[in-house]
This record gives C-alpha cells, sequence and structure tokens, in this order.
RNA sequence: GCCGGGAUGGCGGAACUGGUAGACGCGGCGGACUCAAAAUCCGUUGGUGGAGACAUCGUGAGGGUUCGAGUCCCUCUCCCGGCACCA
C-alpha cells in the first residue's frame, strides 16, 4: 500500500472497477427487495453547480447504503432536455438549441461519471428526442379521448414590442427584459389538463403520505385550497341579469355594501360602452404582469360601475365596482365584498368611502372594532334581521338551505387549485400533438403519426416562436377529413416531461408502449430527492400523472414517490450561487484539485440535508485532512501485519471499551444513513471513531484485533459517502471482494452491554454534579449517592428534597 | 400580499421523544518537529469572575407553561423557498 492518499489514481482504478464490473446495472430479476432511489433529473445547463453535485451525492449515500443492506438498487439519470435557457443561448450566440442541449449534455454526464455516482447509465434519459416525447404526446392524445384536456383563453405577459409571450422570470420590474416595454396582460387560447378532477383524491392521499415531509403536505393541501361555500346569484337591478359569486363565509351575507367584478367581466364590459373614463380604467386594469405575486401586491384600485345588484336577503341596491384585484380567470369574475369582515375589502371600502357594517360579533368579551381593522374571525351574527344569534355554522346550514329553496344558490366545494395550462408559446418543447381543421376544430395526431417531431435545424429570434414561420412543419391535412389543415405550433410546458420520466426509467427502450411490467416492478420511486422549490408544482403534477397513467392501465400506483427529501441550496457568503452574484465555485476545479472523495465529504459533512448548506473553502481542506488522516491510519496498521482473530470473551477494560464505541458507531452510522438521512452526524460519529483508535495505544494481539474491527468498520460505513477511498482501503486491509459488493457492519448487541452510567444530578433543574452509578440503579440508591456529592449538599443544603425526578441512564433532578 | 421553512460560539453545525447547550469539523491561540517554511502531531478555545474547585450569564427579541425549555404555546423582527410561463 502507497504511504500518501492520491486520490486521482484511487478514484480511476475504483471507477474502472464499477465499469467493468457492471456493478450498477440492475436488471429485474433479483431475490432481493427492490429499492429505486432517484434524484430530480437535472436540466442540462452547461456545467455541474454545486447544488447538483448536492442532491447527487445525498442520493447516491442512500443508494450505496441500501445495496449494502442487500437491496436491488435502482438509480438512473437522465436530462430535463427542454427549456428556455437553451433558446436564450440561440439568441444570444446563434448556437441551435439542439446542438447547444446534446453538448452540454455530453460535458455533464462526464462530470457525473468522475464523481463516481452509481447510475445504471444504459438507462439515460434525455427528454428532448422524439423516442421520448412520442409518448407523453400520446398520453394527450390519450387525455383528450377521455376529456382531461381542453381549449380555452387565459392570461400570458405580453410584451408589445418584441411582439412575444414572456415568462414571468422575463419580467424585471414591470417590464420584458429585452425590449424593456411596459408588459401588458393578454388573453390567447390554451390547452388546459384537467388536474382538478383529482383535486380531492390528491388532498386526501395526503393524509397517508408517511414518508412526506410535513411541511410539503402542508403546502400542497393550502395550493389545493378546498374549501366549502355557497354560490349565491343576486340579481341586477333593471334587468333579467344576475351576478354569481361564491363565498366561504355566508354568514356574513347582511354585511355586504359592494360587489366588485374583473376587468373583463361582461358586466363591466357593458356598462363600459360609452363611458370614456371607465373603458381607460378597464385597458389600466389589463397593464401589469400575470404573475399572482405582482397582483397581490399591486395597489388595490377601482371604479364604480354605476350598475347596482338587489341584496337577495334585505332588497337593498349594491353598487357594482370594477376592482384590478378580481380576476376572470378565477371562479366567477365577480366577489360580493364584506368590508366588516374581509381585511382586503375593509381596506378598499377604506379608500373609497364605502360603507362598513358589522354583521359579526365576537364572542370572547373583544369589542371588534370596525374603526381600524375588519373582524374576520367567526362569532355570532348581529343586524342580521331573522338571523341574528345564529353562529358560523348554523348562518351557514340555514341560508344555504334558504337559497337551496328558492334556486337562487347552492353549497358548492371549491378548490383554489387551477387546472394545467399547459401551452408555451415557444420553440423548444414537446410539439403539442394537435391539428386544427376548419370543419373538424381541433383534432389530435392518429397515435400512427406519432411522434410530431420537433425540427431540430432553425433560426430562434426572440420574437415569437420559429414554428410559426415553417409552413413545412405546420401545413398539414385533417386527421379526419383530409383537408388543408394547421399544426399547432405551440409546445408543452416543461413541467409535463418532468411529470412521468421516474417510470420511463424503468423501461427506456420500450417502443411499443410508454410503460411495460418492468415500471410496475420498480415503481412506485422508494426515495425521491430534490429541491424545497418543488415543493408543489413538479411534486403535484407527477402525482396527477401518476394518477392518469393508472387510470389508463399503465400502472398500478397512484402516487409516484413512497419517500420525499428536499434538500436545501447550496449558499456562498449567505445568498444562493450565481453567475451575476460572482459566488459560484466550480465543482469541477474542487474534483480535479482534491478528488471526488473530498468534495462529497465535505457536502456531506457541512450540514444536514433539508438545510441550505454555506460553502467554505476551508472546510474542503478540513474534509481532505480527514482522508489523508483515514488513509495514514490504515496504512499503519497494515503496515504492523496481520492481526489474530478477535476473542470477545477476553478483554480486557480498554478493550472493551473501544469495541463498545464501535459497534454503538455502527448503530448510529446505520439510524443516521438509513432513517435520518443525517448524515453529518454519521461522519462525526466514524470522526470521533477514528480519534479513539488514534488515542488506542494497546499494540497487544487482542489489542490489535480489536484496532482492526473498528478500522474495517470504520471503511465500510464510509464506503456509501467517500466510495472511492474505500474501495482502495479495503483492497489494502486484503480483501479479495470489492467493499462495494459487501454487507454493511452488523451491530453486535454484546459488545455494547455496560455496567455503570454516568448521571446528571440537578438541583432546581440546574447542574450540579455527575456520577458514576450502576446501569440499573434505583431511584433511592442514586439519591443517596448524589447526596453525598459536596456540590451537591452546597445547594441541598439541610432541607429535605420535596421531590426527586429520576430519568433511568441520564438524570436526578432534586427539587428543594 | 398569501402559503411553507429557518435563526444556537469567531464560522459550518450537534443536542433524535421536554432532561448535561456547543458533539464533530473549520478558524484562533500555545507547544513539538524543522536551519526555515509547508505538511504533520500534541494541548487549548462561548462570555464574565476565579489560581483553581466552581459560580454566573448565554440558543434572533419579548412574554408564558414546566421540577426542567434550543426543543412546547403566544406576540414580534429579520432571512430563505413557492405563488401556477425559471427549472
Amino acid at each position: 500500500m502507497e504511504d500518501a492518499y492520491r486520490p486521482a489514481t484511487v478514484e480511476q482504478a475504483a471507477q474502472d472497477h464499477w465499469a467493468r464490473t457492471r456493478c450498477f446495472e440492475v436488471g429485474e430479476q433479483s431475490d432481493r427487495p427492490k429499492f429505486y432511489c432517484l434524484t430530480m433529473f437535472p436540466y442540462p445547463s452547461g456545467r455541474l453547480h454545486m447544488g447538483h453535485v448536492r442532491v447527487f451525492t445525498i442520493s447516491d449515500v442512500i443508494a450505496r447504503h441500501r445495496r449494502m443492506q442487500g437491496y436491488n438498487v435502482l438509480q438512473p439519470m437522465g436530462w430535463d432536455a427542454f427549456g428556455m435557457p437553451a433558446e436564450n443561448a440561440a439568441i444570444e450566440r446563434g448556437v441551435a438549441p439542439a446542438k447547444w442541449t446534446y453538448e452540454n449534455i455530453d460535458y455533464m454526464r462526464g462530470q457525473l461519471k468522475r464523481l463516481g455516482y452509481g447510475y445504471d447509465w444504459r438507462r439515460e434519459l434525455t427528454t428532448c428526442k422524439p423516442e421520448y416525447y412520442r409518448w407523453e404526446q400520446w398520453l394527450f392524445t390519450k387525455m383528450f379521448e377521455r376529456g382531461l384536456v381542453y381549449r380555452r383563453n387565459a392570461v400570458v405577459n405580453w410584451d408589445p414590442v418584441d411582439q412575444t409571450v414572456l415568462a414571468n422570470e422575463q419580467v424585471i420590474d414591470g417590464r420584458g427584459w429585452r425590449s424593456g416595454a411596459l408588459v401588458e396582460r393578454r388573453e390567447i387560447p390554451q390547452w388546459f389538463m384537467k388536474i382538478t378532477a383529482y383535486a380531492d383524491d390528491l388532498l386526501e392521499e395526503l393524509e397517508r403520505m408517511s414518508g412526506w415531509p410535513e411541511a410539503v403536505k402542508t403546502m400542497q393541501r393550502n395550493w389545493i385550497g378546498r374549501s366549502e361555500g355557497i354560490e349565491l346569484a343576486f340579481d341586477v337591478a333593471d334587468g333579467d341579469q344576475q351576478l354569481r359569486v361564491y363565498t366561504t363565509r355566508p354568514d356574513t351575507l347582511y354585511g355586504v355594501t359592494y360587489m366588485a367584478v374583473a376587468a373583463e367581466h361582461p358586466l363591466a364590459v357593458a356598462a363600459a360602452e360609452g363611458q370614456p373614463a371607465l373603458q381607460a380604467f378597464l385597458r389600466e386594469c389589463q397593464q401589469g404582469q400575470a404573475a399572482e405575486a405582482a397582483l397581490e401586491t399591486m395597489e388595490k384600485k377601482g371604479m364604480p360601475l354605476g350598475v347596482d345588484v338587489i341584496h337577495p336577503l334585505t332588497g337593498e341596491r349594491l353598487p357594482v365596482w370594477v376592482a384590478n384585484f378580481v380576476l376572470m380567470g378565477y371562479g366567477t369574475g365577480a366577489v360580493m365584498a364584506v368590508p366588516g369582515h374581509d381585511q382586503r375589502d375593509w381596506e378598499f371600502a377604506t379608500r373609497y368611502g364605502l360603507p362598513i357594517r358589522q354583521v359579526i360579533r365576537p364572542t370572547d368579551g373583544r369589542d371588534g372594532d370596525l374603526a381600524t381593522a375588519a373582524f374576520t374571525d367567526y362569532g355570532l351574527l348581529v343586524n342580521s334581521g331573522e338571523h341574528d344569534g345564529l353562529d358560523f355554522a348554523q348562518a351557514f346550514d340555514a341560508l344555504a338551505a334558504k337559497f337551496e329553496g328558492e334556486g337562487r344558490g347552492r353549497r358548492r366545494v371549491n378548490y383554489r387549485l387551477r387546472d394545467w395550462g399547459v401551452s408555451r408559446q415557444r420553440y423548444w418543447g414537446t410539439p403539442i400533438p394537435i391539428i386544427y381543421c376548419d370543419d373538424c376544430g381541433a383534432v389530435p395526431v392518429p397515435e400512427a403519426d406519432l411522434p410530431v417531431v420537433l425540427p431540430e435545424d432553425v433560426e430562434v429570434t426572440g420574437s415569437g416562436s420559429p414554428l410559426q414561420n415553417m409552413p413545412e412543419f405546420f401545413e398539414c391535412s385533417c386527421p379526419q377529413c383530409g383537408k388543408p389543415a394547421r399544426r399547432e405550433t405551440d409546445t408543452f410546458d416543461t413541467f409535463v416531461e418532468s411529470s412521468w420520466y421516474f417510470a420511463r426509467y424503468a423501461c427506456p427502450d420500450s417502443d411499443a408502449a410508454m410503460l411495460d411490467d418492468r415500471a410496475d416492478y420498480w415503481m412506485p420511486v422508494d426515495q425521491y430527492t430534490g429541491g424545497i422549490e418543488h415543493a408543489i408544482l413538479h411534486l403535484l403534477y407527477s402525482r396527477f400523472f401518476q394518477r392518469v397513467m393508472r387510470d389508463l392501465g399503465l400502472s398500478q400506483h397512484a402516487e409516484p414517490f413512497s419517500n420525499l427529501l428536499t434538500q436545501g441550496m447550496v449558499l456562498k457568503d449567505g445568498a444562493k450561487m450565481s453567475k451575476s452574484k460572482g459566488n459560484t465555485v466550480d465543482p469541477q476545479a474542487l474534483v480535479e484539485e482534491y478528488g471526488a472523495d473530498t468534495v462529497r465529504l465535505f457536502m456531506m459533512f457541512a450540514a444536514p440535508p433539508e438545510q441550505a448548506l454555506e460553502w467554505s473553502d476551508d472546510g474542503v481542506q478540513g474534509a481532505f485532512r480527514f482522508l489523508r488522516r483515514l488513509w495514514r491510519q490504515v496504512a499503519a496498521h497494515v503496515a504492523a501485519g496481520p492481526t489474530e482473530p478477535l476473542d470477545a470473551a477476553a478483554l480486557d477494560e480498554g478493550q472493551r471499551s473501544l469495541r463498545r464505541l464501535v459497534h454503538q458507531t455502527i448503530a448510529k452510522v446505520d439510524d443516521d444513513i438509513g432513517r435520518r438521512h443525517s448524515f453529518n452526524t454519521a461522519i462525526a460519529a466514524v470522526m470521533e471513531l477514528s480519534n479513539a483508535v488514534n488515542r488506542f495505544a494497546d499494540g497487544s494481539p487482542q489489542g490489535r484485533a480489536v484496532r482492526h474491527e473498528a478500522i474495517e468498520s470504520m471503511v465500510l460505513m464510509l464506503s456509501p459517502i467517500v466510495p472511492h477511498v474505500c474501495h482502495a482501503l479495503w483492497q489494502a486491509l486484503g480483501h479479495e471482494e470489492a467493499v462495494v459488493e459487501c454487507p454493511w457492519p452488523q451491530v453486535e448487541t454484546a459488545a455494547l452491554a455496560q455496567a455503570t452510567v454516568e448521571l446528571v444530578v440537578q438541583v432546581n433543574g440546574r447542574l450540579r454534579a455527575r456520577i458514576e452509578v450502576a446501569a440499573d440503579v434505583d431511584k433511592e440508591t442514586a439519591l443517596a449517592q448524589a447526596l453525598a456529592e459536596d456540590n451537591v449538599q452546597r445547594f441541598v443544603g439541610a432541607a429535605a428534597p420535596r421531590k426527586v425526578i429520576h430519568v433511568p441512564g441520564k438524570l436526578l433532578n432534586i427539587v428543594v
């Protein structure tokens, strides 16, 4: 064995071994239980960044640990290859998106291999290839047949100068990123997937998903936003029209003092005819961005339409206002305003001098003063005629029954979740397989004509999609009647590709079907790891697609991911690493300087996976130093010659003590990696063991046997984290079999036994002494021994203890 | 604005189910080795007082529950993620 640790040669040798033995290529014939370990696949942006290294290392450690525990582990890798950056590169540098993407993939694949991840590369997926997206197009046509997709108008960010649709991130301070023009909201026809048809199922199943973090489940619950309320029609005065609204607070109905409608609402459009001031305001409402955060934070403005509605209970006339915060696309495009009991309505009413009426009285003695804010809690009805004195539930039932009897309203479950708009007016994406025929309407492309291939040789200008200028792409004939027709030039949202790739890894080469039997063997994913930023959209869309695939008979499973780990970001100087901030650290340079193992070790040691990780160059040095120390430790042990077998019964106190630590550490590391995913504490525990071995000076035959067990255990325990150096060290320890094929070390319970333990002694909850007691000591004995301590006596004094709390094996608290 | 999360020494973090605050690592300081430096090794390292034993303060801020709170509850501050066309 070499004296010095040389990562470059060590890592090359280990990677050659894995490639030669193809040990990460797995099939479905196995007597081991399956374990499917997956990370969110990367966008091929050009080079790996530290965030990638972090998430892939987390997953690789889990996969290698499971493998040692005897599972048939699948860990695949692929590329989420469609998306805007490729178009941006095309605009800026004139390189075709396809060429740019494939070159990035080639480079990044090399980087992944250099980092030593245990992937089954035969299953690599690239979503911009027709073999992949044809099945996505196929699924869309099946959803079309089942009525799960439809077309309607929806709002986009419109750049009036570049004449193009902008993504939210391309709008900076309300202006187009390239033109600088003020962005407008514009409605265009788009395709939608009916995720709302699964809203209740997606919501309810969360209750049973014990392997997901509570925070993610809470966010999804709130996103789906199930509410129970009443849909109610107000009669428009002086006419036969009705204004429909939905409310979850029918108990506040007597407090309605005005109505608010969206600028696009028919009532507003009709009222604006011949009223230039109102028309100007409606135009103003269409300015600004489509993003909800922008809408919610903008100044709330409105104007009266000069139209009244009749209050269905009091017969009072209520003015209808148009307001910029009410959106036509959500709900009915109209809301009833209760300024006394809704804060946004309160602010609007205060601004425009509209009446504020109290109709709910607090039940806990508060005054509920409406002069400073709305009172939004539940309470008892007042100023509500015959309904005075009812509580929320009673008022809800009474009013629902009344309106249902009159045919004016009905109880309704409503969701905040909206259907998924999948149309994008972009080039670099999966073509939507639809043909528009003047006679037959929107017709899905027949299965035999799939895939609709995206032309790769195009010129991207940044103004609209190149597909719109390519007759050879969009000119076609109607599949139904054969007449000349026009192909859809919009492409899919890239979230569509990432909503089913996890299942496709099971059968990436299947050209007869989207999924086959192999998907049922591997699915669901046992461990899914990715960024918390995907907590809602990607994970909800994937849950939706998995259900659609189940309902089409492609899978038996409703849920795609059994266990979810959401990892934090990698920061430097407290900020997310980004080119614009100039605070990036290139993984490639570090791998070249220290080796992959050092980078992996630092990543796993610096922070628990869910938390943000603060980058530290010194910390990387420390990780490298530890590996070098480990190397020397093994080298010194090996150089001292072979050891004799361990005889557990013949050990002295010092030997038993080190051996106890070995088995305690195995138990802790197994739990830390396998259950808690607390890799940083697992590494700390092995470091402590390594320090203890260094201090252990016993050169006797049994002393060396104990040290041998400790060192072999350390190498096995570290091998999921730093697999290359452990591959070399395991060989140096004289093993024929590679460490990657070794089972996880077993805890020997007998080695954990301990005759005495340290007990912390507190007086009135404050630490005053530590005593050594028998492991099974009773309370009285422990108390007597504690009272014999000088420092305990000082604080207890002559008084008799009022109360004694004994936590066996931990603490004794004397209360005086 | 709404939803979710976070805040512990000089720094990254540990404390898993309410029971020893600061494991492990980095950095600092002192020492050994060396002509010297690097590397390595040993010791030490939250603040204050004390020679020490030890005492006392201390987990973003303020309050509360408890024999005991970093951990539970209430109020607040700041930071991060998401908000449906970034991925």
